[in-house]
DNA sequence: TTCCCTTAAGTTGTATACAGCGAGTATACG
DNA sequence: CGTATACTCGCTGTATACAACTTAAGGGAA
């Protein structure tokens, strides 16, 4: 009686190219998560997931473990999980963590040196983000959002350390610790325009460092970088308002 | 026919006290690869790992998504996962990346403070490795290990961040970047006890460092000490004796 | 002989059955 | 009326069944 996930035997309609059920599974819970549909604390049942979103509880399982590992859910001792709730210190600190690797990528790049063509890709993308900035009051969030994640997914990529660079990805998965996290929210905001620039001109000044062989340079920019990031959060944190503006922020409590 | 892992269905022993199947299944085939029993880029079927641990593939599965995350094993994109070969470089990284990580903490557990009692548990166990290391030719490896390991679990928390620490916990399963992931080779060299002392004295730099609130140094300490690894793994290299020696060597190639 | 196509075996993804453990509840006793 | 205890329901952990997919092998044609 259990689930009412049923589905004829045989039947099956099957993944319809790259719709695994797994896949299915974690973009749901996530989504069920960081939309706040279900808060902090809460228990997540695998049969409740399972009906909830038509899918058996095999991949709802292996979903779950996934964001585990990902920080977004707490495995419970005595088994199951819950909705894990965040402190504005725990994602200050996902920043910090942030910006240490992406530091530590720039400067591993600097040191080792980048081949000409990816240095050149960099440049597109710093003139892509120049022209969105460029012009206030016109400014193209999603495009923004857009350059700026390519941005900071090739520099995670330059450092050449495949290690490095699933570590970074790991990390990007925290919640708010993405370098994108807040922009939809700051589009709202007046502070924007100054902030923009100012993280356009530190995109600039990393790719310069790097360039230069400046890896002591390019890593002490990278983390200031990601420390925009948190000013922001305080702000944000400052105006209530924006609470059901930003997907996910109803998991901060504390 | 398949699976030979049968079991009669009601008079499963169950779990003998956190003997779960997960677990041993992780323990199992983590076990296997280190041993070098599976080299790289070798295949590992569910159905035959079922077998061979006398486990049903459920927990095979969650095992084997598990070390994918942990980057022992490497998912197939058609489905599936292979052992992942590393290359010096890629052991390097892990080490370079554990270092960055420890710095970050030790810096922040200067600059945010450190109960005393913390500090004091550091102090004695900075005492005990004295000990360990003050008399040459009757190092206790064994305590020796287990000591640098509780220092350095220790330090991870220092931060007071739990997010850091998860990560430090991450990434000191990658292979080789624990801190004692050399230590048992090293028994054998001749090196050893500069290497162990000059450790020493950067465990009580760092200590002192977060003492004094100096979080700078207490950053730049932390990854040199990480860097100490780094050159054992240079030397050990060399030594092609040692490839026997220390279990998961043989996974590097390259 | 070589290349392609058909086919068969093996492997994974997914669903489901089943048993034990735990949390919460109701009942009985002090 | 409060507390302790027994019980029931639900939940997870694990095993297994089944179908699609992948891959490797074998046979036929150029």
């Amino acid at each position: 009686m259990a689930t009412s996930a049923r589905r004829e035997r045989g039947t099956s309609p099957r993944r319809e190219r790259g719709t695994s059920q797994s896949l299915k599974a974690l973009l749901g819970i996530r989504e069920l998560v960081f939309s706040g549909e279900v808060g902090p604390g809460v228990r997540l049942s695998e049969v409740t997931l399972s009906g909830r979103l038509g899918i058996s509880r095999t991949p709802i399982r292996a979903a779950l473990a996934q964001l585990d590992q990902e920080g977004v859910v707490e495995a419970i001792p005595s088994g199951g999980y819950t909705v894990r709730s965040f402190t504005q210190v725990d994602v200050a600190d996902a920043i910090e963590l942030r910006g240490a690797l992406e530091g530590v990528a720039a400067r591993i790049a600097a040191e080792r040196g980048v081949p000409a063509a990816r240095l050149q890709t960099m440049h597109s993308l710093l003139a892509e983000l120049d022209h969105v900035v460029a012009d206030p009051k016109r400014t193209d969030f999603a495009v923004y959002i857009a350059r700026n994640g390519e941005f900071h997914d090739l520099l995670h990529t330059l450092s050449g350390s495949e290690t490095i660079r699933r570590e970074l990805e790991r990390v990007m998965r925290l919640p708010f610790a993405a370098p994108n996290a807040f922009i939809t929210a700051q589009a709202e905001m007046p502070e924007i325009r100054v902030s923009l620039l100012v993280a356009q001109a530190q995109h600039r000044a990393i790719v310069n460092a790097i360039e230069m062989r400046e890896g002591a340079r390019a890593e002490a920019i990278a983390r200031e970088h990601a420390r925009l990031a948190r000013t922001n959060l305080d702000v944000m944190i400052e105006d209530t308002k924006l609470i059901n503006k930003v997907p996910g922020l109803s998991l901060i409590s504390g």
